[in-house]
DNA sequence: GTTATAATTCGTTAATTGGCGAATTAAGGA
DNA sequence: TCCTTAATTCGCCAATTAACGAATTATAAC
């Protein structure tokens, strides 16, 4: 029951949601994530601890960033839960416009946002 | 989204996914869950309104009684959660230990616990 | 009609949760 | 070394949620 509830509580909450989906084809650093959601760095990451906590996700390291992405390698619980994530939500128009948002993330100028390192490691 | 919100908040509760699982089989009324949860009644008709207004349950009114089930005719969200949420507690400890004591509830001396009525009722 | 019972609604309180900014940690670049 | 940046942890506050008892509604029994 303990693992179940944290998986169900940490499906909760829209913007843990929202981090889920975007996941979904790609690992994503904090830095994206805050520019998706809108929230605060520290509100992030909490969200991100309780998601890594219910093994929703897993996180890798590389230098400063911390990527992170849907856990893979998770129990039947945790891929039980993704399964019904992605039915429930296929074509849920909060998602599109997220997946939009990204899009327009990932392409942007270097400089100007989030992730600059990144960006610039990316450009060379 | 807000339809997945709705389902996903609804099952974050223990109470609650207690309750969703004690009507696998069948259907119980309310007397019957403040026994099983242990919980004031005030508190477990909420608990029951959240479920009913995420759609998870559906309710059946005899005499004086209101009898709750699972949703059998509910949309591919509920239905997905409902399957989620088999597969996920299946063997579980709390299950087991609550289809237990449900058992005992239904076989318990008509006067002496709630349902008196109903009790009443079939034992004619 | 009056009483008793099942369930709900309402109001209140305690606990939990989500949010932020400030301070901290960790890593790379100047 | 010192500065900048990504991310986390911590402490605090606002909002939400879970719990209860009291009052209310509805139904059946007397």
């Amino acid at each position: 029951m303990r693992s179940f509830m944290d998986i169900s509580k940490a499906l909760s909450d829209e913007g843990r949601v929202r981090v889920m989906m975007v996941l979904k084809d790609r690992e994503l650093c904090v830095c994206q994530l805050i520019e998706v959601l809108g929230l605060a760095p520290s509100t992030v990451s909490k969200h991100m601890s309780i998601l890594k906590q219910a093994r929703l996700v897993e996180s890798r390291k590389e230098g400063r960033w911390i990527y992170y992405s849907r856990n893979a390698a998770g129990d039947a619980h945790v891929a039980e839960a993704l399964a019904w994530l992605d039915e429930s939500l296929d074509g849920d128009a909060q998602v599109k416009a997220d997946a939009k948002q990204l899009k327009a993330i990932l392409k942007l100028d270097p400089e100007t946002l989030c992730c600059q390192q990144a960006s610039r490691v990316k450009a060379n």
